[in-house]
DNA sequence: GACGGAAGCC
DNA sequence: GGCTTCCGTC
């Protein structure tokens, strides 16, 4: 919901913050099965997943699978898709860049970069660019 | 590993 | 449309 900006922040990550619409499945209407990013947001959020996927400390958005098999292997047990794995996951991640939801971080291994301001504009395409930012979102990537 | 075309699935 | 599967190329 525009608007209401509860936000969640992370104590180690450094004031890591995002706004409450990024853990909500609903955030997604146009399709009801689990997207990919939401996700990988979802593993983000939990301290029991860090061993497996957490977020790049310094850089706002960006995060590192540790363990590739592992993600995959988790994504297909959500999508019922038992032949899962890295390749094909980071295939699907890689549709993202055109979508502008995702980029990779060249040079560094397993590594991605979410596109914030991107999402809220995929979610919420009534969100008028011309005003202001929320706070927590400047200073994001936008290209 | 990372990229992106191509075909297929639902 | 959003992946999944497969694969040639760098």
């Amino acid at each position: 919901v525009p608007g209401q900006w509860a936000l969640r922040s992370w104590p180690q990550g450094g004031g890591l913050a995002f706004p409450d619409w990024a853990y909500k499945a609903e955030s997604s209407p146009g399709s009801r099965q689990i997207q990919l990013w939401h996700f990988i947001l979802e593993l983000l959020q939990k301290e029991e997943f860090r061993h497996v996927i957490a977020w790049q400390q310094g850089e706002y958005g960006e995060f590192v699978i540790k363990d590739p098999d592992e993600v995959a292997r988790l994504w297909g047990r959500r999508k019922s898709k038992p032949q899962m794995n890295y390749d094909k996951l980071s295939r699907a991640l890689r549709y993202y860049y055109n979508k502008r939801i995702l980029h990779k971080t060249k040079g560094k291994r397993f590594t991605y970069k979410f596109n914030f301001s991107k999402l809220i504009f995929v979610n919420y395409p009534m969100w008028d660019v011309r005003y202001p930012s929320p706070p927590l979102l400047m200073g994001c990537s936008v290209d």
